[in-house]
RNA sequence: CGGGGCGUAGCGUAGUGGCUAGCGCGCCUGCUUUGGGAGCAGGAGAUCGGGAGUUCGAAUCUCCCCGCCCCGACCA
């Protein structure tokens, strides 16, 4: 039972002044974290129960699966990581540190490395797969700005697993197994997430979902189909257009346009031109970027950005994207600001990718590559072709379902989980083989699955929180049962240890206030602060025999007979 | 890394060159109080983020450094 005269426990009564977003600022108010330095967190008592209680919650889902569970030292030497390059790679998001010797170490920011070389030194047969293992352990990541509490730290709990398989439909296999045990996880979490399509990026591979937690406070954007439930992280929207009839397009026009270098002077002149009608939308964009230190032309349609992530994401292999500078434009005299068009980009060799919308036989306004003029009628496939067609433009509230065209609304989300199927990645680089039914040797195909546990704590803090406080859920919250007693007497003392006792003794946690110098309005608002989801008060009902019973969520409160106080307890805990 | 804000006791804060750095919460002692963050009295607690400088005098002005928060870039 946890006494709160005795627990280690100091409830403050203004928000922190750092924290801005709610589950950091309850978090902290309630005594559950303390920073330690930007995107590291201790944990005191109360924290560590709410923490263990989700991850036993995890471990039971991964167990009940038949994944086994394994650790890992969060301390790795380089090796590892040097034979799949992401020593390299990680950049300066991975901790390195070296020993009294100078050898390199690093703090695992994720143990794909780790796990592909436990199976290899173990197995070697197909017989032994498939396999699935997992570990809950910290993970170290040297974020360019840790955010939000511990929605985004530099230390942080993870619960990562992998599986091992000797082909596709195996991983398939494997790669569900995972997904139902997700939604199992997150289910008796009690979270409101959406499964949502996703690129796999910089970790390989071919499939991949997020589990994302709506939530203003979220990072990644995702869209959702209210229609058909169609859901994907805007990184991973797919774009569908049909094509362009360009039989009635006129031939290609160039046209003065002096002084016209953005959008919206081009559509203004046009408009004066040729008597309005003209938008944004019927302009051609011709973005120059460089991506890796090669040049690139994006075309996305005048009135809509380059989401440059998304673009990114959807290029593949990609480490650094950034748009044209003044020094670029100067090694490549040809490229007129203002004035670019793909026209001619056969001519400069610089490779040009369209976004669908630029979908082929669509007839735009593009630049001239001379400066001051522009052109009309400039058809894709007829006046200039894509070398490939890329998703690059922002995505939007509006924009069609891909599967069945209704508008998609758009929301942000907490990512709290993310499945991927790897493929054979890593078992290659690091040799990873079993021996086939015909004694050949095949590589293993791998998926790997994360669930971020420190931010599963967050991430349910966000969601059910109120203005007075934290709001858990039955099965994560400290105590399932808070008991306040009140008063100057020993009886309601004695008898809410009784009770405490009595849930204790049926398996009900139970947290008890028994500080006898705080007064009866301190105790609730600490109850309430606290957040666990019944509250139970013992005082002045007393005199008629009852106690008092509230649930945190709704407010409900009810009297009881003290005889009846724990059975009643138990229906609102069902 | 770019932009913005901030750093004074455990927490929240006041204090733009002048006396012993002020207030609220929390903490300690005593008395009173005990159903919605009680009252009175007394008390402990501060290298004013660090260093250098200007000045008769610096929390306050100047320079350098460090740290923290927010937006963006970045981020399985």
């Amino acid at each position: 039972m946890l006494k709160m005269s005795t627990l280690f426990l100091r409830t403050l009564r203004d928000d922190p002044a750092d924290a801005e977003v709610a589950s950091h600022r309850l978090l902290v108010r309630a005594g559950y974290i303390r920073r330690i330095a930007a995107g590291i967190y201790s944990w005191l008592p109360l924290g560590v129960i709410t923490l263990r209680n989700v991850e036993n919650v995890i471990r039971q889902e991964m167990d009940q699966a038949g994944f086994q569970e394994v650790h890992f030292p969060a301390l790795l030497p380089r090796e590892a990581y040097e034979a799949t390059n992401r020593w390299e790679e990680y950049g300066p998001s991975l901790f390195r540190l070296q020993d009294r010797r100078g050898a390199d170490y690093l703090l695992g920011p994720t143990h794909e490395e780790m796990f592909t070389l436990m199976v290899k030194g173990e197995y070697s047969s197909y017989k032994d797969l498939p396999l699935s293992i997992y570990q809950i352990q910290t993970k170290y990541r040297d974020e360019a700005r840790p955010r939000s509490g511990i929605i985004r730290g530099r230390e942080f709990v993870m619960k990562d697993s992998y599986s091992f398989d000797i082909d596709d439909a195996g991983l398939e296999v494997s790669y569900q197994k995972h997904r139902d045990a997700y939604v199992s996880c997150f289910n008796r979490l009690g979270m409101n997430y959406n499964i949502v399509k996703a690129v796999s990026g910089a970790m390989g591979g071919s499939k991949s979902e997020e589990f994302l937690a709506p939530c203003p406070t979220g990072e990644d954007t995702y869209v959702l189909c209210p229609k058909c439930g169609f859901a994907a992280n805007v990184e991973a929207m797919i774009t569908k257009v049909p094509v362009g009839d360009p039989s009635g397009v006129p031939a290609l026009e160039e046209l003065d346009t002096p002084n016209t270098p953005t959008i919206d002077s081009l559509v203004e002149i046009m408009n004066s031109k040729f008597g309005g009608g003209y938008t944004a939308a019927d302009t051609l964009k011709n973005i120059m970027l460089v991506a890796d230190g090669t040049p690139l032309a994006v075309l996305v349609p005048g009135d809509r950005e380059v989401d440059l992530k998304r673009l990114q994401e959807n290029l593949g292999g990609i480490h650094e994207l950034r748009v044209f500078e003044e020094a670029d434009f100067a090694q490549h005299p040809s490229l007129v600001k203002g004035y670019i068009g793909p026209q001619d980009a056969a001519r400069s060799g610089i490779k040009v990718l369209a976004d669908p919308r630029v979908a082929p036989g669509t007839s735009w306004i593009s630049g001239a590559n001379k400066k001051d003029r522009h052109a009309r009628f400039v058809v894709n496939g007829r006046d200039f072709t894509p070398d490939a067609y890329v998703e690059a433009a922002e995505v939007r509230a509006g924009d069609s379902c891909p599967e069945c065209s209704t508008e998609v609304v758009i929301d942000r989300a907490i990512e709290i989980g993310h499945i991927f199927q790897l493929g054979r990645k890593y078992a290659q680089s690091l040799g990873l083989t079993v021996l086939d039914h015909n004694g050949k040797s095949q590589t293993v195909t791998m998926g790997s699955y994360g669930i971020g546990v420190s931010r599963a704590v967050a991430a349910i803090a966000e969601q059910t929180s109120d203005e007075i406080g934290l709001n858990w859920p039955v099965e994560i919250a400290p105590a399932k049962v808070h008991i306040v007693a009140t008063g100057k007497e020993d009886l309601p003392f004695d008898t809410a240890l009784d009770i405490g006792n009595k849930l204790e003794a049926a398996g009900v946690t139970v947290m008890l206030d028994d500080r006898r110098d705080a007064s009866a309005g301190v105790k609730f608002k600490d109850a309430e602060l606290i957040g666990n989801p019944i509250i139970v008060v013992v005082g002045k009902a007393l005199a008629e025999g009852n106690v008092e019973v509230r649930v945190r969520k709704t407010g409900d409160k009810s009297e009881v007979a003290l005889a009846d106080a724990v059975s009643a307890i138990f229906k609102l805990l069902a």
